[in-house]
DNA sequence: TGACTGAATTATGAATTCATTATTACGGTT
DNA sequence: AACCGTAATAATGAATTCATAATTCAGTCA
């Protein structure tokens, strides 16, 4: 009903900041693009002090870039960019490997693992788009599973700046394969609470993916290979 | 001269989050304190959108926390705060560790090695004042060493978020010694540029500090233990 | 006396306005 | 025609104003 709709109603400048998340992750506010607030406005119908507050927050997550008296800019994916963010994920992936072992229950670990099936039909079927899903929710869990706001919080700020890569690389089938058997292995870690060594197959899977993506962006600098 | 002044002036809403954020840290505006908008526009001499703004980036870094229409507080510092926040910092200074090691010149390396001296020296004479400074400086020289901008970005974040517990704990003797020469063999290990076993160094140091903040809050609960 | 109601006050959220800086457009000069 | 400088325009930074929600406090009644 509507009544905790409105007591639960966040404030204009939180929605706008998850609204405006969700452009610059669904590629709708392209990198190095102007942002242009009269617009925005316009389009979310606010004023601009709510939006720019939103601006502000976004910019502290490394979102966007703000000039004084120039405006905001989406922040560009650079290689450089990408070199730096994923060595602190896969540190964080490191981290949530090993508590989640410790924490989950058997039934979250179940769950994990009929999502992991899912993963692995979408892969047999050729499926990415299921595939990427279905990846990124088992990510996800793991993480949850540490049950550490702080660790969540950082990992799902780090993980928005380079959800936006995917739009520009299409990994390579041997890539693919690769990964398919590292979450096999993680399941297996997982299963047997080897947090240890989860962690560190966590790491190392997200320095793999790191690597893949550099590969494909050096190959796609020229071939557009564009996917989803 | 004042022409690069003037030119780098940044903006009022970034002067007014490093400014709070100091306010913050020293512990003038103390944890789980409202607040006052309009009191502290008149002590900045600003308007309130500016500090407004300000508010709001805080917020997204976990210093302070906003209520919609109840204003602002400054986050409390709990057991469970603590809980979530080293394991991360942990986390972060491994991967530190571990890049420092590949990426510091023999140099850089000296300087901190000069600084861990003064550290040492501080502690036989028992400056506690001096030591805590001087290790501040070590880690962060080490952070800086990995010459990772996010890595260093999320770690400042998290290192201010727990900074402030220094003002509640008087750490014991006996923790003072073995953080000692847990940075005696972390010199080691950096001379000797074994960057994985230094990473694992730093992150159950890390740990052991968390270990002794716990401890020293439990005792700390009733005597009053404040320091510096 | 003490708890409750409701008006008055205060503080916050958001829109608007004002001031200043960047950007663009135009015209003159070489 | 290209370049420079200046004026016009547009966009941003910050202050102010307005609307609304929370808090305080006086007064009432049990």
């Amino acid at each position: 009903m509507a009544l905790t709709e409105i007591l639960n109603r966040p404030t204009l400048h939180e929605e706008l900041v998850e609204r405006l998340r969700a452009l610059v992750v669904d590629d709708t506010l392209k990198p190095g693009e102007k942002i242009a607030e009269a617009q925005l406005c316009e389009a979310f119908g606010v004023s601009r002090t709510p939006l720019r507050e939103a601006l502000k927050v976004l910019a502290s997550e490394g979102l966007v870039v703000l000039q004084a008296n120039r405006g905001a800019r989406v922040t560009e994916i650079t290689a450089e960019e990408l070199a730096e963010v994923f060595p602190v994920i896969a540190a964080l992936e490191q981290l949530a490997g090993e508590l989640a072992a410790e924490r989950l229950d058997d039934a979250a670990i179940a769950a994990i693992q009929a999502r992991h099936d899912e993963m692995i039909a979408a892969f047999r079927k050729g499926d990415r788009k299921s595939y990427f899903e279905a990846n990124q929710d088992i990510h996800g869990a793991l993480v949850e599973g540490a049950a550490n706001a702080v660790l969540s919080a950082q990992h799902r700020t780090l993980a928005t700046r380079i959800r936006r890569a995917r739009f520009m690389v299409n990994l390579s089938e041997a890539r693919w394969s690769e990964a398919i058997e590292e979450h096999e292995r993680m399941m297996e870690l997982l299963h047997a609470r080897r947090g240890s060594e989860l962690g560190q197959l966590m790491k190392t899977h997200m320095m793999n993916k790191f690597a893949a993506h550099l590969r494909a962006l050096e190959e796609g600098a020229s071939a557009d290979s564009v996917i989803s």
